[in-house]
DNA sequence: ATAAAATGATAGTTTTACTATTAACTTTGA
DNA sequence: TCAAAGTTAATAGTAAAACTATCATTTTAT
């Protein structure tokens, strides 16, 4: 599928103090910030660390992000804005309400190999660290006041875009909520085992994968 | 459903420094700790605050266990351990596939409500935090050591009765395993979200219950 | 060229996550 | 019953994390 280059979206103000994509530095920030939690984990990343990384300061970090969870927070921000963007643009001039579940599925389903659009975000590293951090973005003690301020908007709309596809092709069906955020939360998991929880997952085997996994499901439950 | 009282289970002895249910110290620092994680989360819970709950002294909860992530897992193998056993009582006597399957899922996707069982385990409780905080017990970059060491064995164990389960039902059926650890994560997310996400879900509707879906889902998948 | 804005360097605070030492108390077993 | 052994409490101390504040310097925009 090809996207247009250099995508910008828009991104609830109170995660940062300023504008990361306006600036070198920032945009440094994003880029290798994505890179240190890929490589050492979001407990172990601090902005003293990413600072030397940039060989910038600690200080000039803080002047973007107030902390290392809302950093992680925007970055989430970005990506399901991405995935969301994915899942619209693969449905474009589709109107067969199957063939658009099997298209967006396989979007929100599939693992992120290359790093396709953006400059100073590599969609990969990214998808990486969703895949391995993203719970713990909204599994605080905050999560309700950092819902009502929106934080979590942009995950719930991907959720609920595959809620109303579901809703198209089996307009009875009871759970398409449910059954959405089953295949969405679901399928990150099925990622994240088949690395380290082999012995629990059937997709290390060839001819096997997640998106095949979650279409062939979806078909009979719906059909 | 009716178990015997006063449970005990092998924890994995890697996971504590000193085994706390030898001990009233160690069995406060296991009743008080559920209960302080519950309240405050597992990021603010520090081995201090937890002293100051129980009138004793930070260096002596670090004699049980050698840090709070360690801490966790204990608790999260005790809480899968006891799921398991529930799973294998639930099955007890009966042999037909398909009300085997149904018994042990609704074991594994309901919500414990009362403390029934351990005096110094308030599995209600327990069952909260496994919901809000399981995910960070195993998302972390010693993952695949603390694997090795066995520290997610009874997880495993839980889910492997369930594909196995599955696979009795439909033999040639091809994947078990997927299907299974969708149905144990999927259902603590469920329940998260029905707190915190309740525009994604339907399970705040009456008459419509995390076991309930799982159990009709699984049907259509597997008949 | 100059003012404003952004960044860097340095230093300081509070909290967390421990470790070490010693004192006090409790158990047990000869 | 008494002493040794084991357990717990109290205190102190360290290193790193998670910031905040200040001021100097560099960059940028007009």
């Amino acid at each position: 599928m090809k996207l247009p280059g250099n995508l910008r979206f828009t991104i609830n103000e109170k995660l940062y103090l300023k504008d990361p994509e306006s600036s070198v530095l920032g945009r440094k920030i994003l880029k290798h910030g994505i890179l240190l939690i890929d490589e050492i984990g979001f407990e172990a990343f601090t902005f003293k660390k990413l600072g030397d990384c940039i060989a910038s300061n600690e200080s000039s970090i803080y002047r973007y992000f107030e902390n290392k969870h809302k950093f992680l927070l925007y970055l989430s921000s970005w990506y399901w804005s991405w995935v969301e963007y994915r899942m619209l643009f693969a449905i474009q001039n589709i109107d067969e309400p199957l063939q658009k579940l099997h298209k967006v599925v396989y979007e929100v389903t599939c693992e992120i190999k290359d790093d396709v659009n953006t400059e100073y975000i590599d969609e990969a590293v990214l998808n990486r660290i969703i895949i391995s951090e993203y719970s713990k973005a909204f599994m605080s003690k905050e999560i309700d006041k950092e819902n009502k301020d929106g934080f979590f908007i942009v995950y719930k709309n991907v959720i609920s875009l595959l809620a109303d596809i579901i809703a198209e092709v089996k307009p009875d069906y009871l759970y398409s909520k449910a059954l959405a955020s089953s295949v969405v939360v679901g399928a990150l998991n099925q990622h994240f085992i088949k690395q380290h929880f082999k012995s629990i997952t059937e997709f290390t085997e060839p001819n096997k994968d997640v998106p095949t996994f979650y279409i062939q499901t979806l078909d009979k439950i719906l059909l």
